[in-house]
DNA sequence: GTCTATACTGAGATAGAC
DNA sequence: GTCTATCTCAGTATAGAC
């Protein structure tokens, strides 16, 4: 589910909650038609004129909301990466204590492609957006960022110590690489091929155990099987 | 509108091969100002206004070489996947027809990356911009971007058929997964961190070892392999 | 809070001189 | 081939009425 009304904007002294503040709900549905036209069209291709027709406004009342195009942009692309980053620490959060690394992993993976395919459009806004964002809206999106980042390594690293990651393996690479992978199924992926749960079954089983063909090879073709899991 | 002035530029009827072209030239190197704007700022913030001061030019001046910022446009990304492509290629033809496909593939991924990293920005230009570049600007690059993958598609079937991918690994995953991690790495790349060699060799092992705990992997059986691990 | 009206800017593009 | 000059339009943003 979406972060609620909670997050970052519940705070003041709600003087209605019975009929909940109309102004925030406009201010709400300006940031997901925002978050909604960045994800299809692409920050070049959206103009506040789409978001104003998208929510039933005019141009000039979304400055009622916001001071800037800037700032509803900046806005879209910091709950993007907060959405994705709560959703897989509520995954993982959810586990038992006595579950494997490899679930671990395969549960992040499998919360990360959920947030970032399934779950609204924010996370993807800001997946899609950011490589090719202005400088000036980068900048207040980098510090969540490392944060994530460092769940990601941290989850890696305790998965290694653990053994259920072959010591000589470079984390940091395998990192990059995953998490790169996982950002670039919004090119393809497509729900009625395959469930997210399905993919990240197949992604985890790749990582883990590899496509190699699991026998022993004396050189010759031989057919040992090495059983693992 | 386009028109192609010819599949590479050397058509029609060179009447001066000694002093070449200028006009040649000139085109030339506002294509290359264009894809070195596209990957740094984006089709977003690349304007001709841009592109004139890169080369030297007044922007009226552009049209004399392109109709119009769309066509000029289109011609960047369409090298982009050209020059990968055609490099890819190039490498694995140059390989000894006894390689094996787990050699194979790992210098298709070192060639892709290589292009994608090192060689220009048309390549870049055109991974980085796609995925948000407008409709009309995509549809001309659909065909070679499917040639490419088949390229792909066909290199892990054969490596399946060889016996050197396991007969249960769903390749069209693994293509798509492997190329998206790949082409994300324009994100995170850093030349003075890992050469892309090095980074290509370990791509390879994971994608085909896993990074699972080895319990007795022969790994590569008789392959000439420097040793890495 | 939202509207109408409008200022201001920067973009792509064309005409015609040289 | 490249220039100067100019047109047109879309976009962000502001002012002030309601």
């Amino acid at each position: 589910m979406r972060s609620k009304e909670g997050g970052t904007t519940t705070s003041k002294q709600d003087k209605r909650v019975g009929k909940i503040r109309r102004s925030e709900q406009t201010r709400r549905r300006i940031l997901d038609a925002a978050a909604l036209w960045l994800n299809k069209k692409g920050l070049a291709e959206t103009s506040l004129q789409d978001l104003a027709d998208e929510v039933g406004l005019q141009t000039a009342s979304l400055y009622y909301h916001f001071p800037s195009k800037d700032a509803l942009i900046e806005e879209v692309l910091h709950k993007g990466i907060e959405i994705v980053y709560e959703d897989v620490r509520r995954a993982l959060d959810a586990l038992e204590p006595s579950a494997s690394y490899r679930e671990r992993v395969r549960v992040a993976i499998a919360a990360h492609l959920s947030s970032l395919l399934e779950h609204g459009d924010y996370t993807s806004a800001n997946i899609r957006n950011f490589p090719l964002v202005p400088e000036n809206l980068r900048e207040k999106n980098l510090s969540i960022r490392r944060q994530y980042g460092d769940y990601w390594r941290q989850l890696l690293q305790d998965a290694q110590k653990a053994g259920e990651v072959a010591p000589n393996v470079d984390l940091s690479l395998v990192r990059l690489f995953l998490v790169g992978a996982m950002n670039w199924s919004t090119e393809w992926f497509n729900p009625r091929k395959k469930s997210i749960d399905a993919i990240a079954d197949m992604i985890c089983s790749m990582i883990f155990d590899g496509i190699g063909p699991k026998e022993q090879r004396p050189s010759d073709g031989g057919q040992k099987r090495v059983t693992r899991r």
